[in-house]
Order: structure tokens, then sequence, then C-alpha cells
RNA sequence: UGGGGGAUCGUCUAACGGUAGGACAGCGGACUCUGACUCCGCCAGUCUAGGUUCGAAUCCUAGUCCCCCAGCCA
């Protein structure tokens, strides 16, 4: 191993990956065998890309394997559409399950026979309480909780509820089967948990075969164990399950013995990772859908351009640890502009045209100039740019009375535009409301290609195209969704909305390269940022999305001052 | 308030009794046909108070602050 080899995988290493480190190196374990287990009751999001790359990463690393098992124990809350949008972002994602792909479903009849063994072993019982009466008696985080009345049924008396449960015999709520541990424990997870309640609904999967269904604390453990899981890795606030994993797992005659370790959750400024508020923005209508390009949602993130690989870097740049935390969105965007600026091959656009007018450029010529197509990647080859004596230019490149470090065009000004001349600006056309509708400019022939031949110097360069040659596009400009750092710090999530979270520009030109070879891959718009063509484009109609601007110095100085 | 966790540059994260390091952000500079990229430099931290030790972010004691738990959600 190299310096730099054992420099980088030092930096992957977490307590995580030393927890299983030493269970191989204590032959505890042969391999590792860990599971992402989604609940299918939304879609993905950058929080689940983290725990993601953790299970598959830790799988990967030490040579073992990771499953794929939809949590799907509550019927009333999980979708098919949910099951299939979850593959698809994992798949996009780039992580493989190979075969193993699992649902807390496929247990139910070994689940349900676990549940009657706890009954013959007097460790469960049929509670006829109704949900008021258990959250009476459950006592409180100081107090106590008080027996159930029906705590010491018979064995005799439990399985025959419990089957007639199952029979569909109850209504919804009627009954329960709990746990019997200690309702005076401290740990509240410990006060007679319920492991399965009567619901009354179809599931997507088993359909309406049952109408009991385990809960997390009775399923997931045990799924664990059923599949081999060495290392169950779950978020902090699951850290007081695990006393009842562990007892479950104990009591119950399980083919493993696996572990279960906790983590932090990702939390980044700006953003909202709960999927339950998520999901409320589809239903209100306050976003476009679960893949708007405002969203937090692996769909919506690829939407909007975010490449895989940004996602997977970024979730492996955060580490892993137990300390909750809020990781700056900046971190996220340079990840995302890392990856864009290898990949993406770049254009010109114009968002908000200004027209050019070149007076001596002959009024019936046109040229095509030589651009690359990636400053850093020669075998990405070139392409060529139409020119003529009509452009459009940025309205943010000219400006009538510039500040001393405004490098662009003024009255007066020489610049260059890429690829093509020098320019001079003549004058400024106004309009009767005195807004500058037109430049006459001159050109220098003697400037092809971008440099002169008697060496003189321009400070700006701007993008241009030609008025003549270009196609009109829609491009829509993203903002945070949210317009404090925290949102819902101030006690009222929809409120911190931000309402320029979406911009949508019209009558934007591009450059006809754009048009010809763009099939939904990154394009960097140079100097303005990375873009890409988004689904709701039509024939002759395009619509990009603009993933990420680029880093823009001047503008964050302008600010500033 | 009972129980369970957690505190290291602005942010995220290393350091496993032996030089507090990296990344992001910020600031300055070099380069530049993208005010991008790249490169160089700077800034900046061990929650507090005691103790153990030649030596403490790390061990001990006492505090402080933050997070989670009273669903038949996960």
């Amino acid at each position: 191993m190299t310096a730099v080899e054992a420099e980088a995988r030092e930096a992957g290493r977490d307590f995580i990956r030393d927890i299983v480190q030493a269970d191989i190196d204590a032959g505890r374990v042969v391999w590792p065998v860990t599971r992402f287990p989604p609940e299918p009751n939304g879609y993905l999001h950058i929080g689940h890309a983290k725990s993601i790359a953790l299970n598959f990463g830790v799988a990967e690393e030490f040579g073992g394997r990771c499953h794929l098992r939809f949590d799907d124990t509550n019927p009333t809350k999980e979708e098919q559409e949910y099951i299939d949008a979850i593959e698809a972002d994992l798949k996009w994602l780039g992580f493989d399950w190979g075969k193993h792909l699992y649902h807390a479903s496929d247990y139910f009849d070994q689940l349900y026979h676990w549940a009657e063994h706890l009954i013959r072993h007097r460790l469960a019982y049929v509670d006829d309480q109704s949900p008021e009466e258990m959250r009476a008696s459950r006592g409180t985080l100081t107090e106590p909780g008080r027996d159930s009345p029906f705590r010491e049924r018979g064995v005799k008396e439990n399985l025959d509820l419990f089957r007639r449960m199952k029979a569909g015999e109850f209504p919804n709520g009627a009954r329960v089967l709990r746990a019997k541990i200690d309702m005076a424990s401290p740990n509240m997870n410990l006060r007679d948990p319920a492991l399965y309640r009567i619901l009354h609904a179809t599931h997507p999967r088993t359909g309406d075969k049952w109408c009991i269904y385990p809960t997390y604390d009775f399923a997931h453990g045990q799924s664990d164990a059923i599949e081999g899981i060495t290392h169950s890795i779950c978020t902090l606030e699951f850290e007081d399950h695990r006393p009842l994993y562990d007892w479950l797992i104990e009591h119950l005659p399980v083919p493993s013995r696996p572990r279960q370790y906790e983590f932090a959750r990702l939390n980044l400024t700006y953003t909202v990772m709960s999927k339950r508020f998520l999901k409320n923005l589809v239903d209100e209508g306050r976003v476009a859908g679960w893949d708007d390009p405002r969203m937090p949602t692996i769909s919506g993130l690829r939407r909007r351009g975010v490449p895989a690989a940004a996602i997977r870097n970024f979730a492996k740049s955060v580490g892993v640890a137990r300390a909750n935390s809020v990781v700056d969105v900046g971190m996220f965007e340079h990840a995302v502009r890392d990856e864009l600026n290898r990949i993406a091959v770049r254009r010109m656009a114009v968002l908000r045209p200004l027209k050019l007018v070149i007076e001596n450029y002959p009024e019936a010529q046109s040229e095509e100039l030589d651009a690359v197509n990636h400053p850093d990647d020669p075998d990405a080859g070139t392409r060529k740019l139409p020119f003529g004596r009509e452009l459009y230019i940025e309205r943010d490149d000219f400006m009538e009375d510039p500040p001393k470090n405004f490098f662009r065009l003024a009255p007066g000004r020489e610049v260059r535009l890429r690829y093509a001349y020098f320019v001079t600006c003549r004058e400024a056309v106004k309009n009767a409301a005195g807004e500058v509708t037109e430049l006459r400019c001159t050109y220098d022939p003697l400037t092809k290609g971008g440099d002169a031949p008697d060496g003189r110097k321009v400070r700006g360069t701007i993008h241009w195209v030609s008025v003549a040659h270009s196609v009109p596009a829609e491009v829509r400009l993203y903002n945070p969704l949210f317009s404090r750092p925290d949102p819902g710090a101030g006690g009222d999530l929809m409120a911190d909305l931000n309402p320029d979270s979406l911009e949508v520009l019209t009558g934007c030109r591009l450059e006809p390269a754009l048009i010809a070879d763009n099939d939904g891959a990154a394009v960097q718009f140079e100097r303005l940022g990375y873009f890409c063509r988004d689904s709701d484009s039509a024939p002759g109609k395009p619509v990009f999305n603009r993933t990420i601007g680029l880093r823009d110095s001047y503008a964050r100085r302008a600010a500033g001052a």
C-alpha cells in the first residue's frame, strides 16, 4: 500500500468500519452482511444516500454483501409506487443488491409463528385495552406504568385470542399482542411494547392475506436474523430500541445473532429531510411532484441534473459519527460542481439577451468558428459556432456606467467575444423608457480566434450567441426551497418556504449545438453554470434546468460591497 | 424530572495517553480566451472547573449545554 492509498483508506474510516474490522479480526464474522431497509412510504432523499453509502460501502470494502429490504410492515402508509421508485433511485445511484432483494412481508408467516412461540413461553399476551387505556397505563418518563389487567392471561386463551385476531374476528384497535417485559422499566420501549396490531388494510405485496401486522420492533431484528445480517446499522433515534431488539433476538429461536449500531442521520442547511413533510409539499401542490428539481429527493436531484457520482462522493465526504450535526449545503454544492466540472461539455447560451450589432461586419456575412467542448479534455473535441453581424450577449455583461472593477462591456470598452473577435462598444441604443435595447459595436477582424496580433489585451471575455442561428429556450433557475438555513426553527415549516425557489426564464437563446447533441446529459453554459435538459422539453421547445451556478467571485464581491 | 446518547476550527470530520490534522466555507495571491477550473498562502477548534500523568481532546470527578424516548409509525 502506498502512502496515498493508506491515507485514502484512513480517510474512509469511521466507528462503524472500526467495529466491522474488529469483528473480522476477532473472528466473530467472516464478512459483514448489511442491509438498507427503507419503508416504502415515500421517495428516497439525500439523507438516505448517507445510509445507502454506509451500508453498501461497508459491504463492498470488507468483501461482504448488502441487502435491499423493504420494511413494509404498515400497509396503511405504503404503496407500490414507492417500492418501484426506491428501486429505480437506488439503481440510478449505482448500488447493486444482486439477488438480495427482500421484504419484511416475506417473513410474515415466520414472524407469526415466532409470536405464538412467545405466547407459549408466557412472554407475550393479548391485551384488550383500548389505545387510550394503554397510553394511560404506560406511565410517564418519570413514573412507572401499571400492568394491564389482561397481562396474566393463560397461554391457551392468548393463543385462541391471537388466532382470532389473525382470523379477522376483531376490528382495528380492539386488541393487540404485547411482549411481557417490564411495565416499570425506565426505558419506555420495554414497557410491554406492542408486537402485533389489527389492521384491516390491503398490503401492496400480501394483499388481503393478513389483517394483523407486526410492528417495526417485532419485524426488524427478526428479519435481520433471518437474512444473516451481521451489522444492522440504523439512526440514533433507535438507540432506545436496542434493548428490545436484543430481548427479542434472545428469546426467539432465530437462526443468527445480528447486532444493531446507530449513527447520526444526515441534516443539511436549507433542507428538510422529513418524508412526511416532503409528502405534504407534493400533496398540497407546493412543488411539482416528488421529482421537482427543488426537492432533496434522489429523483428531484436527478431531474435537476445532479450526477449520481456527486451524491456518492458527498455521502462519503460527510463521514459517519454519533454526534447530531447539520452539514452546510455548500459541501454538497461543492461535490456537485466538482463532478460536473469534470464531465460537462461546454456550450454557450444567453439567459437574458441583449442585442449587439457589429456595424463594420458585412450585412450578409456569417462564418463558423471553432470552440473546444472541454478545456481540460482535448478528447472531448471541438464544435463549430456560427457567428454573424447580430448577436445576443448577456444583459449583465453590459453597464452604461460601470464601476472600476467591471471588466465587461461598456461604452468605449473593448472585450473579447469568446472564441470570436474583440469588439468595442460604440453606442447604447435606448427606448423611450430609457432602457438599453441594443448595443452598436465595431469589431477588429484581425482578432479572429480571440487573440490580437499586436499583442493588446482585454480584461473581459464574454459569451454570446448568433441572433440568426441561436434557438429559443425556457430555462428554469432554482434557489433553495427554504429561506432560512434551519427551516422550521421558527415553529412553522411551511412559513419558511422560499417564495422565490423557482425562477422561469423564457426567451433565452442557445447555441445550435445544444439542440443537436444534448440528450439530457450535463452541460456547462459557459460563465453561467451547469444545466441539463428537463423532461418537460418538447420538440422545438427545449427546457433547461440550472443544476447549479458556477462559483462567482465577482458577484460575491459586488454583493458584499 | 426517569432512561439512553452527544459535545474538537463558522460547518463536517480525524487523532484510540505522545506534534490537534483534513475537507467545505471565508480571506489573500498566482494563472486564465469561462471573474470558472487549477495552484499557492492565510484564517480558525478540543464545553467548563478540578484531578491523575513526564505528557490529557483522549483517563477520573463535578458541572453546563444539546439530542432521543410516554404510536397499535418507522
